[in-house]
DNA sequence: CACGGTTACGTAATCGATTTCGTTGAGCGA
DNA sequence: TCGCTCAACGAAATCGATTACGTAACCGTG
């Protein structure tokens, strides 16, 4: 960056300490609400103040109090499904404090990550929000230096780092729709979970077994699946093999929205009933699950209470708090929807 | 903010300084390549700074340089369908000028957007990047201080201000659908446009409406619909009464995937084939589009293009570049799927 | 009236860099 | 040898705030 553009001379408090005949000691005084400031000074500082449209610089405050109040957001896909809505709940959180948010996006190119978070920390950022923790700290090689800058993991989960890691409850998540189906009867659950590399899965699939065998209506294994992704595509592949077995499901549930989805169309295909004959319960709650035909029922990710609880988190370490390695983890919240409960039908 | 809890000390320039026996003048002479400098004593000082592991102060060095390589986005709403390819095009062009982006969000709230607008220019930001602008400046009452720092509109025209708006291209978007409906043939081409309130409409409409009249089959009257909202829902009622008018269309442009999705839906429900009987196009090309069955070709908004343009522009102006009032249409694409073109065949 | 204690304000150092300008010494020509 | 130029470096001001400390005026008390 070269040079700037600048019009007016912006006004100092070096301008409205002479003006209101004054020291910038003074003025500086009024500014934070220090109690040695008399009366009359103090309302001839104000008036000073607001004659001249005065704003103290924050870069000018940052040097000397060494805090920036701002916290950055270090991901490796900014258009990914849910970051903005983590990214919203921190902006909440921070907005909260009065402190304000930067991006930093690194493509998951660990290059382009170590040179942002150069530069954040170069920036005196006052924490981090760690969206792509395992590439930022491998682990062999050599790691970046520890920053002296607090941090937490958002939808990641660092499994060595002294900090929080904040993630769904997956688990609970998946016993919300285990329940749900109990309730409105269903025995013959059949599971479409995810890729086996993503450990959510293996939450979910632990919430849903536990619960139906608690229930005494055991999850078969010949109705659970495995897809290779986490696409619609693969949802109604997958869906078609559960509905063409000998014994097909009366319930699916999909581990994600779009596999849900899949199952829906295969449903159909059917010539099913929607939930009559088979029920249908989809993860995350994405914008597309309540346009389903039926609107899907769905276990809502709590993307914006996640991204809340990480900014506050955060924040509070900022303010002095302790750190240690932690694992929050964030409840899960059951929309219930035509996919499951048809018009007119009161669960339980 | 109150206390950090800092543990080790920073090493600051004076501490390399003094290590490799020069003035901080020197170092900061070596730290930005200027010429007076022996080669030995340059030598001493990179070393030194390698060996402390130095980095400078973004903050100290903004306050001297009057620049903080950061810019802001000012948006109301951060969840927006389109916000995050907006923002990561605005962080590509920002990241090429190695300048980060800062991030306000408002919810459509003025209050808030004035809080964080004064914050913004309190934080001493090199230009901002408005995605919610009509509210910032209200056209009645008074506006803020015209900020000394660039400004650009994002996905949002200004009309009286003095600088540039990005927009898509809608209505290049429209002609795009309707030549590609001509070439597979189609004449009786239905839409099925947004809500009147946006401005977008007109200029889609005018598009579709010049295309068709330049190829000799104009649009009909009787197949124009205005849907209330952008949803699926409205897109399916809409197509329903399109289908089942008396002389129904042979193509059907939606202005958004989702109302070309609604339109799916009806068109399917009266045993129709895609895109034998009816072809469908969409707009926006939101990654539901691709999903559809059949997947739905779509006229792609160029937003990561947006973003980058509104960057580049911002950036321009920021390192001395004149600003003036301007509306940049940036084009759309066509991305050809199967429901209009079936497996096998090829336009033109 | 002298003295200790407040109160209210100013002086100057400080944060960590950049930059202007002055100084020193080497090199060179006359 | 003298004087001049130029290269290489340092001293100190500066950016715009905050804050430790000094000090003058004023208070009441013995």
């Amino acid at each position: 960056m070269a040079s700037a553009n600048s019009t007016a001379q912006r006004v100092t408090i070096r301008d409205v300490a002479s003006v209101a005949g004054v020291s910038t000691a003074t003025v500086s005084k009024v500014l934070n609400d220090r109690p040695d400031v008399g009366p009359e000074v103090r309302q001839r500082v104000l008036d000073t103040i607001a004659r001249l449209g005065y704003r103290p610089n924050a870069v000018a405050r940052g040097l000397r109090a060494r805090h920036t109040d701002t916290i950055a957001i270090l991901t490796d896909d900014l258009e990914g499904i849910f970051t903005n809505a983590l990214m919203r709940g921190v902006e909440d959180a921070a907005s909260a404090y009065d402190v304000s948010v930067l991006l930093a996006n690194s493509y998951g190119d660990p290059d382009r990550e170590r040179k942002h978070l150069r530069r954040l920390l170069d920036r005196q950022m006052d924490g981090l929000i760690i969206m792509s923790g395992n590439r930022v700290r491998p682990r062999s090689g050599p790691a970046l230096p520890l920053p002296a800058t607090p941090y937490v993991f958002l939808y990641e989960y660092a499994a060595t780092e002294p900090v929080p890691s904040i993630l769904p409850d997956d688990r609970g998540g998946a016993v919300l729709a285990a329940q749900h189906l109990l309730d409105i009867g269903r025995r013959r659950i059949g599971f479409i979970n995810g890729p086996a590399s993503w450990e959510a899965t293996a939450d979910r699939l632990d919430g849903l077994t536990a619960t139906l065998a608690a229930a005494g209506a055991p999850l078969r294994p010949a109705l659970i699946r495995h897809a290779a992704s986490w696409s619609p595509q693969d949802g109604y592949a997958l869906a078609t093999e559960l509905l063409d077995a000998p014994e097909p499901p009366d319930a699916i549930f999909g581990a994600s929205d779009d596999l849900a989805t899949g199952a829906l169309a295969a449903i159909h295909e059917r010539g099913l009933r929607i939930p009559e004959d088979v029920a249908v319960v989809g993860f995350d709650d994405r914008s597309l699950a309540v346009h389903q035909r039926p609107p899907l029922t769905t276990v809502a990710l709590p993307l914006l209470e996640m991204g809340r609880v990480a900014g506050q988190r955060l924040l509070e370490a900022v303010n002095g708090g302790q750190q240690r390695h932690e694992l929050i983890r964030v409840p899960c919240e059951l929309r219930v929807r035509a996919s499951t409960v048809g018009a007119g039908h009161t669960p339980r």
